[in-house]
Formats: C-alpha cells, structure tokens, sequence
DNA sequence: AGCCTGACTTGCCATTCGTATAGTCAGGTG
DNA sequence: CACCTGACTATACGAATGGCAAGTCAGGCT
C-alpha cells in the first residue's frame, strides 16, 4: 500500500461502486480527438489553419487521412465546413474553429506543456506562448472557482447534485 | 476570409516559414497517451488504481491490452511498476504515478472538462471535481505568470530563447 | 476549348489497437 | 503437495489508422 498515490482520495478510492465506464467524460473526449492526426489538425486550427491543403501539408498526413479525420471533425462539430472567395478567385470551403473546438485549446494546451517538459529534444520546445498584454509565459493550471491553486493532492471527486 | 479564426496571429499566422512537424510537443504527446486506453489507464492511476486486474477492469479492456499498454506507459516514465506486499498476502506489483505521469493530470482535466461540457449525456457529468479546501469545483485555465487568465485571443506564438 | 489548381476520392497495403479465448507461473493456503 | 488467485503471456482475429499512388471534379484562366 505503499505511498504518495495522493489523488482523489477519500470520497472515491473504493472505485468499484461507481462504474462510470462508458459515461466518462474523458473517455468520450479521447474518442473524438485521441488519435494523433485529430489532436494534431486541431492544433493547426489553433494556428489558423484553413484550407485543407494546409491541414494535410502541416499536419504531415496524406490527403486521404485529412480529408477523413477533418470530416469527422466536422461531423463532431469541432470544425465548420464554410465556403468562402478570395478576390480573384473560385469560391472554396475553409474549416474554421467552431465554439466547441475552441474550448478544446486547452486541452490541446495542456498536452503540449506536458510535453515541452517531459518530451523535448536537446534544443527544447519549439515555441513557448506568451500573453499578449504582458509577454509573460501562458501555462495551463488547475483552480477552483475561488481561484485557489489546486494540487492533485486536494482534489476530490464527487457525484454533481441533480437537479 | 471571414472572421473568428483568432488565435495566434500576428507573429505566426504564416505557419510555412516554421515546420515544426516531428518536433511538436502535442505529436511526441499524443505518440505516448495518445490512444484511449492509454489516457484511461492513466485516469484510474489519478483515482488511485495500482493493481493490474483493476486497471483492466476499470477501463473496460481486456487483460492483453492492459498488460500492453501498461508496459509501454512504464517504458515512457509515467507509470512505476514497484513490488509490494499486503500482510498476509504475498508479494505483487502495483503500477504508481512517477512525477512524469502526475504532470498529465492537467490534460487529463483538461480533456474531462470539455467532454462534461459538450459530450455528456442527459444526466450531466458522472463526477465533478472539488477543491478540498474550500469545496469549490475546479477548472482547468490558461494563465500566464503574472496571474492574469489568457483567453485565446491573448495567445502568441514565439520561438524561445536559447542558451 | 483546354489547362491548371485546389480539394478531394479510390484502391491497396502495412501497422496498430483492441477483442476473445486459452494458457502459464509464482507463491501462499489447506 | 494439490489448489487457488492474481498477474500476466500466447494465439488468432477484426477494425481502425495511416501511407503511397492514381484518379476525379469544379471552376477560373488563356
């Protein structure tokens, strides 16, 4: 029984009472954006990324594997599918960021900062994000609706009222 | 040309100049937790599940695909495989959260966030997570080192410095 | 009318992810 | 010493993921 398993203690680590297989939240997510290709092109939404030639370029997927996960992404609704006209030329369909897809960054976010510290090669992350008012580094924290900081260690789960 | 598309403009929104393709820290973080059953497996270690049978059980996969998964999580330093042994009982193994795999909690919030919001079914979301402290519900936010909440808009992209 | 380009689609193949079923192995208990 | 249980391993198979190469299609340009 050894220590420092700290999470979510008290209220739930007889786990077994509460089979919340197909009904949590994070494994719903990890079916819509948990392959690579997915969480990739969205990063690529987040950089403004339009056009579908762009998402497959960038991402680094054939055009086959884009136009199928875009579509699904769509589908999802993370992603609209709009036509749009640059002067001078034919009107196009570009993908742009719905609502939904927006609350993913930070998600998205949070990947990248797990991996910028755990992952990177010798020359280190290759991009950091600043705020744009005040240049400092943005990070992804966990805090409660009082603005507390909250370590894993004073976290607790526990069923939402009904209502 | 439309409208919306805001983040990360400025100094980036020529993404060509700067493939980042191999060395993003999303893709090196979606190679590791990047299936489903990995990121779950990593969820029940945050509710405090150590034994094997329970981590199959839980995640809803089979023992193969536990056993599996869970050797490559302990290959890539999220997960330490250590002997214990419970009295009376005989010696096991019990699968821990090392520093790495406490790191991705964030994420993992992060992902259960937007799954509660747009993925959940009538019922709401099966569990929420208070602070312990003051019983206030958390949330994952982007913020940057002066305190100030980030929206997306706010974001810059930059290369860091080096040395 | 024919060409070109962006945006896909189609076919085929390799790899990975996950399932189901059936072993194996170590060590404590009766 | 035979049995049981927890923790795996082995084999076989199906489905999803993604790559490569080639084909399609619409519409503006010459």
């Amino acid at each position: 029984m050894s220590t420092g398993h700290a999470a979510f203690e008290p209220p739930l680590s007889d786990r077994s009472t509460w089979q919340a297989h197909d009904r949590c939240s994070i494994g719903r997510a990890m079916q819509v954006v948990g392959s690579r290709s997915a969480m990739l092109l969205m990063r690529e939404a987040f950089y403004g990324t339009r056009r579908f030639d762009d998402f497959a370029d960038r991402v680094g997927i054939t055009e086959a594997a884009a136009a199928k996960r875009l579509r699904e992404l769509v589908d999802a609704g993370l992603l609209e599918r709009t036509p749009y006209r640059e002067p001078g030329q034919r009107t196009r369909h570009e993908y742009q960021l719905t609502p939904m897809g927006r609350d993913l960054l930070p998600a998205a976010l949070a990947l990248m900062q797990w991996g910028d510290g755990y992952l990177a090669d010798d020359e280190g992350p290759p991009i950091v994000l600043r705020h744009a008012d005040c240049g400092a580094p943005v990070a992804v924290e966990i805090r409660c609706a009082e603005g507390h900081d909250v370590p894993m260690h004073e976290l607790r789960a526990g069923r939402p009222r009904r209502g």
